[in-house]
DNA sequence: CACAAAATGATTGTGCACAATTTAAATTGC
DNA sequence: GCAATTTAAATTGTGCACAATCATTTTGTG
């Protein structure tokens, strides 16, 4: 980490006790990282409550309004999630009438995810959600575009690191 | 969002259904942020294992190493977290030896939070975790620092928006 | 064909996150 | 001086995340 973005101006630092304290809170990106996911999921809780939506249940549903019917293992791939994850999502996610699930008919393994009526006609009301958020960023199309790229290689880095153990 | 690097090929694009589709996954920053983190979760949990820790309770040893003792209210500001996530987290904490909390003398409604000589003594093992996540994170230092700042700006602005209902 | 290995989800258990409410203590306002 | 308000934590309830494990089905190989 050591993101500190003094260059170690030796006479007024903002901590005087920590000039380049690499186990310093501030310098760590992943907490920027952290931070940040949660400051999106608290912003899209409020937007998403109107359409009965939690943030991961909207993801699911991106993935859902670009092809399905899908197996529950290709929507975990498509969100880095497990089925530890999806399965009671995805039940409540039923529940509510959004989509439904069935056992694949030539392979009985999968269970088969298509959204409902309801759950497509929803599409038309998270359609202002994108611009709403990103104006809410304050920053420009060109700067969130090369945050997301940024971000992109560096998970992609941080998940090799994981699978290498 | 709409984070599509893809000035519309027009001709050739990867989703050919959805050229520029502000509801595909991959314009999502939210997204890329989210996933990110869930892959420094992961990476950390692997790191810290060997010291006990998850990756929430290295984050307040990280506080608590820069200054102590601190009232919960001040670890939840520093953290961005709230004492429904905090009060279970450190009664772990003191459960596995790491922290003390106890009321404080001049304002009873305050806990104070103490690292014990074990939580003091974990520091010299978590030295070497930065340097490790940043060699894994495969991104020079001064991207790193760039990213944590572009990060920092984003968050801030969108719980301002947050905050505005 | 048989049967071991692999793939797909479901289940179980732990630990965050956070909204909403409650309790108790401190501060304020009159 | 004391009721009303504010503040700090705790509690309650819901919903992710994920490791570990299990059951079922499919597939690969002799």
């Amino acid at each position: 980490m050591s993101i500190n973005p003094d260059p170690e101006p030796a006479t007024a630092p903002s901590k005087p006790d920590l000039p380049d304290d690499p186990l310093a809170l501030d310098n760590h990106l992943c907490f920027a990282v952290y931070s940040t996911s949660h400051a999106f999921s608290r912003l899209y809780r409020q937007q998403l409550a109107r359409l009965g939506l939690t943030y991961p249940q909207y993801l699911v549903m991106l993935v859902l309004w670009e092809t399905a019917p899908l197996p529950i293992k290709t929507i975990g791939e498509r969100l880095m999630l497990d089925s530890g994850t999806l399965t009671p999502l995805l039940k409540r996610m039923e529940a509510t009438g959004l989509i439904n699930r069935e056992r694949g008919s030539q392979d009985e393994r999968q269970v088969l995810v298509t959204p409902t009526a309801a759950g497509l006609d929803l599409r038309a009301k998270a359609v202002g959600l994108p611009p709403s958020i990103a104006c809410a960023s304050g920053l420009d199309l060109d700067t969130l575009r090369a945050m997301a790229a940024k971000l992109t290689i560096l998970r992609s880095n941080l998940l090799d690191e994981v699978n290498r153990e």
